[in-house]
DNA sequence: CAGAGCATGTAAGAAGTTACATGATTGT
DNA sequence: ACAATCATGTAACTTCTTACATGCTCTG
């Protein structure tokens, strides 16, 4: 940001989650990122405070003071250039098509540095922490992606054990 | 870091890397982060000198003065507690199963704000970008762990884009 | 009506990015 | 010997994290 039109991943997201929602406080979504399964999205309350008040200086959103006691509840809603900097956002190919962060594929490179029964049981302990995870309460299509995403690394990881043998 | 001993995802990479080839120079191992395919491992000099600095610090690793001329060259070895900090981080479940962070997840995740033809032209120029990777030259088994990667993501993305007709 | 925890922030510090500086080395 | 680029950094800035402050609102 600062003047530069391209988004970060953050601001994206959060254009996209006030898009989908209509209206939204920085609190609000602050907890969809604390909520989801990446710590990549920490969700505290400095990354995201500071960041819708970028994005409303940057007018792709507009804050209305909704208050209805002393405190104060700002709340955000999508104007025309936030609309289309979420579609340029949205269909960025090069940001897409980046390989990202991806903690297990790292570990998956240095596997040779492991000896081979330590290599196993970590991915043994992967599956079983994506047993565990209980689907959060959100909008139908995120939950999906996540399904989805979540069985072809299953798949994946299975393959990786299957060749570590 | 800062007397922690939990190694941020870039240092424990670098440890990795140090612990494969035996010696190397910050250089180095800014430039194997700078061919990585992940932007996220942007592989620059204010990132890994001073990177080098804190793991040398912290005991990690050991710094020679390799000089051959008037020009500084420092080359870094493993230490016994860099081997032990690099098995921990290697072997870190937690850190492993995290969802990390993924472009094309996030933007899937709201494809329900995108027209739907604006939306298969994403995934299928993503597929595209895929082809077009030149495996960089590296070890073997980063470049495996590489390909395998690549794979499974082109068959999530024709899911995908079989779920979108 | 007292305590828990909700909601809105801010402050200090960590770790990265871009851009620059500077000298060494290499190719022609 | 001159230019390009390799190699080693450093400086200023951005963004995020952790930790705190503060007042509101709900619940027993």
């Amino acid at each position: 940001m600062s003047s530069d039109p391209t988004l970060t991943e953050l601001e994206g997201a959060a254009l996209a989650l006030v898009a989908r929602e209509q209206a939204l406080t920085a609190y609000e979504i602050k907890e969809w990122f604390r909520r989801s399964p990446s710590s990549y999205w920490s969700g505290s309350a400095g990354a995201v405070y500071p960041l819708m008040k970028r994005l409303e200086t940057a007018g792709l959103v507009a804050g209305t003071d909704e208050s209805r006691s002393n405190r104060p509840r700002r709340v955000f809603r999508l104007t025309a250039p936030g609309e289309a900097a979420l579609q340029a956002w949205l269909s960025d190919a090069e940001r897409a098509a980046d390989a990202g962060h991806d903690p297990l594929r790292t570990r998956l490179a240095f596997v040779a540095q492991m000896p081979p029964d330590k290599a196993k049981a970590l991915l043994h302990e992967v599956l079983q922490r994506y047993e565990g995870q209980t689907s959060p309460s959100d909008a139908a299509g995120t939950i999906a992606v996540h399904k989805s995403w979540l069985e072809m690394r299953r798949t994946w990881i299975r393959e990786w054990l299957a060749r570590l043998d």
